[in-house]
RNA sequence: GCCGGGGUGGCGAAAUGGUAUACGCGCAAGACUUAAAAUCUUGUGGGAGUAAUUCUCUCGUGUGGGUCCGAGUCCCACCCUCGGCACCA
């Protein structure tokens, strides 16, 4: 009965062409123990692999079943991936892995798990890769589509097939566009002539999160500045509710569960600061205002130091200043006054402070330059006469781009005095006390400190007087208390090709009548609804020129289009939007993807409900500020317009580690890529994983070498031999087993149910290791019960090992020989009726589709409850008491647990050992300090 | 400069204030083998002692202090390193 049931299953198999060698016999391969080693079968990941994908697949093991909402939905995602141009890397796939083990767990544990997947492809980085291999983004979107899907499909993770999402695929950059336009109604989309960076390399603009170090993210070119007409998302109007979210300060309480250091990552970037504007009237030599200057400080107190005044370059003033003051710097006949004269020298500085990269501004840092106007700011408070000068040290972007100097209070101000050599006033001191003239920069005085020289400030710490100086100078009415942020408006437009065009019509014939859409927007009309998606044309000039025109704005037959609100020539919007709005909502559109329900918005409103916000979000921290943040934004103004009831996408985000290798991090700029392909070939996809998460603590990433992973490998066999060997001696066993087995067990289960969902997998592997290890040492085979309970740990881990193992322990089981035979000829009939139609009708029999899913849910091993502990297996009767002489340790003793936790019974046993005698000899015991069934040391 | 991680054997790393170095890699010796691979066994922080590898002492978690019966862990100061931000007023 036995042997013929597995025979049967292996006949079944092999029937199916999954074993593509054969056995050596069913009957020796279950003999391993006792049997000689050569015997013995070998572990075979390429077949269990592809035997285990193909039945996961084919009985939609991890389809969920979306619209069912009794079951307890955990929307397991993880960050969407570009696909690169060599594919998927090791590094990509710890990421994966660590979020896939995750939610097989959380599966286990009964949760309805969707874990989906799908291909952020538009955008930059994957229409560069297009350009490089000289094929057309659409043609080369197609083929990296199928390399990826084919890469992901092996890594064994839980995805949902059913559901992927690709950017660029119309159906879905339809509801981008929607987006979009959702935006302009409400009022979030505009439109405005800025200063944005300009990638020359990249040919377009990009947005401020996207400038690293004045350098292209994405290239590493130096980026410079250009004035372009742009669309922006006001995002800023957010800036306040985004920060209060993530301080979990806000007045509903949301409180977001995230990596600490993403948290803090993205209120910097947002940057709140609160100041006040001050204005400051401005005259010239002979004291006729000219006009006034505002300038924002978050140190009022430090006004009665203020010595000068400083505007950017790019300030309106500077404009203005140079208007009507035709002088050129040629016109040497020109009779020369001081005035024609400051106005060349301001131009001229004016215009090397444009030529300026962001590199070179940053690398002359501390060295000020500028140049006086002529002009003075009057500080109404003392009456002092502020020279106005303009230097590119202030920043045009931040504030009003108007400073106000206070040399002695603050660096930047210093060097510039000591440079114009302008007056330096102290007004604070410190915790040093000095009180004197500031004379050198090391006493220029930023912290904490007490108010001089500063009439009715006097006396007071600097936070008091910034209250008081606040009020004053609002009731004076000089100034007026406002908050800034770092955050910018999100510059969404791009002059590329491949991405989603922006769906907007501009008509001139409307502009003219003073007519659009929007009043604050003349001329420019939503592309209506019915008309989505707006398509990307195929086109062969698609590469970007120098000249900031977008692709598409040479192509008449893609922008001529009629107006939608007076039917004459109008032409389309013709820049694509940024590939960071494509993913900042691709969250809502998986649980809806198969929805017939979701007509008029990109999700259906029924299962977003059950299935959001995302439970858990893993991924890299690299995206604390961009993606992140887009995403939070989106979804508030979503929420805003009352389409969603919750207005932070992410519940909980976990910033994975960085795979390192040769030092530094794997990516493909370094060239330290390792693909994962050759080592799934070469030790299966469950070693790899297994390796990966093994290398260190998931949060913290690690160094990846092949010689550990051949370790790992090992271990694999070592388990395959292990249950094989139990297997073969199951019929001998009690199911009870060992004692010693069993409590090591139940701790064992208790410490990878803790460890997991801390997501601590390297300890978690570490004690399955040391399981095994102990199990070796004691006759190298478990009882039945107890490799169950094993297999069900590991499955999260090693999904293909996993589930060879509990299929074939249940195909042997020694249990109720009626009970057993039926489930496994069920299974068997099952299996026979997927395999071989594969590729025939998935869609025609329903019902037989099923039964499987149905057969699949009470068999595979991943779909097994988790396993739990009984506590009284973790009691030991034995304590191992650590005694300490002097805190030094110098002896350990076992005892009974019982006396362990009593004080006289261990101090008994201790000043019995010889060895602790030797140090207490000639001594006296002063105080013995106890930690029940742990440690006593003695105070001599 | 500011904000976050982090410095532990030859290496990746582990340790609720309580036996530092679990687990793995590497290395060494051995078993099996004609041989190799694979597998298995044993050992593996530095120094010292003894006839004594199942023995003992001592030093040891970036540096210097401190708290405590006891510190890798807590406190103070500093050094190094990785990541983020940065002329943000």
């Amino acid at each position: 009965m036995f042997l013929l049931e597995i025979r049967s299953i292996f006949s079944i198999l092999y029937s199916m062409e999954l074993y593509n060698h054969k056995p050596h016999s069913a009957s020796t391969s279950l003999k391993l123990r006792g049997a000689s080693r050569g015997e013995a079968e070998v572990y075979d990941h390429r077949i269990v692999e592809q035997r285990w994908s193909r039945v996961w697949r084919e009985t939609r093991l991890d389809t969920p079943r979306i619209e069912d909402v009794r079951g307890k939905p955990f929307y397991n995602l993880m960050m969407f991936p570009y696909p690169s141009a060599e594919g998927l890397h090791v590094g990509n796939m710890y990421a994966f892995t660590g979020s896939d083990i995750y939610g097989r767990f959380k599966r286990m544990q009964g949760y309805t798990v969707l874990e989906p997947i799908g291909l952020d492809g538009f955008g930059i980085h994957s229409e560069n890769y297009a350009f490089k291999i000289g094929r057309h983004p659409m043609d080369q979107a197609k083929i990296s589509e199928k390399n990826f899907y084919h890469q992901l499909s092996k890594i064994g993770a839980m995805f949902d097939w059913d559901r992927t999402v690709e950017t660029y695929d119309p159906s879905y950059y339809r509801w981008t566009q929607w987006l979009f336009i959702q935006m302009f109604k409400h009022g979030l989309a505009y439109r405005d002539k800025a200063e944005v960076n300009w990638c020359p390399s990249c040919k377009t603009v990009l947005a401020d999160e996207q400038v690293i170090d004045g350098k292209c993210e994405r290239c590493g070119n130096t980026v410079s500045k250009k004035l372009l007409e742009q669309w922006f998302f006001r995002i800023t109007a957010y800036a306040g509710k985004l920060l209060e979210n993530i301080d979990g300060s806000a007045r509903g309480g949301v409180n977001l569960d995230w990596s600490e250091k993403v948290k803090v990552a993205q209120h910097n970037w947002i940057g709140k600061k609160e100041g006040i504007n001050i204005v400051y009237p401005v005259v010239d030599e002979k004291g006729n205002k000219i006009t006034d200057i505002t300038c924002f400080t978050t140190r009022p107190d430090t006004n009665f130091g203020a010595t000068f005044v400083v505007i950017a370059p790019e300030h309106p003033f500077v404009g203005e200043l140079l208007k009507g003051k035709s002088v050129s710097s040629n016109s040497a006949k020109a009779p020369r006054n001081k005035e024609t004269d400051l106005a060349v020298q301001i131009r001229q500085y004016v215009e090397d402070a444009k030529k300026k990269t962001a590199e070179v501004r940053i690398a002359e840092s501390r060295k000020k330059t500028g140049v006086f106007t002529g002009l003075y700011g009057i500080n109404q408070l003392n009456g002092y006469r502020m020279p106005l000068y303009v230097s590119d040290f202030v920043l045009m972007g931040f504030g009003t781009g108007a400073v106000v100097g206070v040399p002695g209070h603050d660096k930047r101000d210093y060097d510039f005095a000591i440079q114009f050599d302008i007056d330096i006033k102290r007004v604070v001191v410190g915790s040093d006390s000095d009180s004197s003239d500031i004379s050198r920069v090391e006493q220029v005085q930023e912290d904490e400190g007490t108010m001089i020289n500063s009439e009715f400030l006097d006396g007071l710490d600097i936070h008091e007087a910034t209250q008081r100086m606040m009020h004053h100078l609002e009731t004076k009415g000089w100034g007026k208390p406002v908050t800034t942020y770092h955050l910018r408006d999100w510059l969404i437009s791009r002059q590329r090709y491949w991405g989603p065009p922006i769906p907007m019509i501009f008509c001139k014939t409307c502009e003219r009548a003073h007519k659009g859409e929007r009043d604050d927007m003349l001329g420019w009309w939503t592309v209506p609804e019915n008309q989505l998606p707006v398509l990307l044309p195929y086109i062969e000039d698609y590469k970007p020129g120098d000249d900031g025109i977008a692709p598409l704005a040479k192509h008449k037959e893609f922008y001529e289009t009629k107006c939608p609100g007076c039917g004459s020539d109008a032409i389309r919007e013709t820049d694509v939007s940024d590939t960071f709005l494509d993913s900042s909502w691709y969250f809502l559109r998986y649980p809806s993807t198969r929805s017939a329900r979701s007509g008029q918005v990109p999700f259906d409103s029924k299962i977003t409900q059950n299935w959001l916000p995302v439970h858990m979000y893993t991924g890299g921290a690299e995206h604390s500020v961009l993606h992140l943040l887009y995403s939070r934004f989106v979804t508030m103004a979503l929420h805003d317009w009352g389409l969603l009831d919750f207005e932070e996408p992410f519940a909980k985000f976990y910033a994975h580690g960085l795979v390192i290798k040769d030092g530094v991090k794997m990516s493909k700029s370094k060239g330290n890529v390792v693909n994962p392909d050759e080592y799934i070939a070469l030790y299966g996809a469950d070693a790899l994983r297994l390796y990966l998460m093994f290398m260190g603590p998931f949060s913290e990433g690690g160094d990846f070498r092949d010689t550990a992973m051949e370790g790992m490998s090992r271990w694999v066999g070592r388990i395959w031999r292990l249950s094989l060997a139990s297997l073969g001696d199951l019929g001998n066993l009690s199911d009870l087993g060992d004692l010693e087995i069993k409590k090591a067990l139940h701790r064992l289960v208790k410490k990878v149910t803790e460890d997991v969902e801390k997501r601590r997998y390297n300890t978690a592997i570490a004690a399955m290791m040391e399981f095994t290890n102990l199990v070796e040492d004691n006759g190298g085979v478990l009882d039945r019960e107890s490799l169950k309970t094993f297999i069900l740990l590991l499955a999260p881990f090693a999904p293909y090992l996993a589930e060879e193992l509990w299929q074939r322990v249940k195909m042997i089981s020694p249990g109720p020989a009626t009970r057993v035979s039926r489930d496994s000829l069920q299974f068997d009939r099952e299996i026979k009726s997927v395999a071989p139609s594969s590729n025939q009708s998935l869609q025609s029999e329903d019902s037989s589709q099923d039964a499987l899913a149905r057969v699949t849910r009470t068999n595979s091993v991943h779909l097994q409850p988790w396993p739990t502990f009984d506590s009284a297996f973790l009691v030991e009767d034995e304590a191992t008491i650590v005694v300490q002489v002097n805190g030094k340790t110098r002896e350990s003793i076992k005892l009974k647990t019982q006396n362990s936790k009593l004080k006289n019974e261990v101090e008994k046993a201790a000043q019995a050992s010889e060895k602790v005698q030797k140090y207490l000899v000639g001594q006296s015991v002063k105080k013995a300090i106890f930690v029940p069934g742990k440690l006593i040391n003695f105070v001599v």
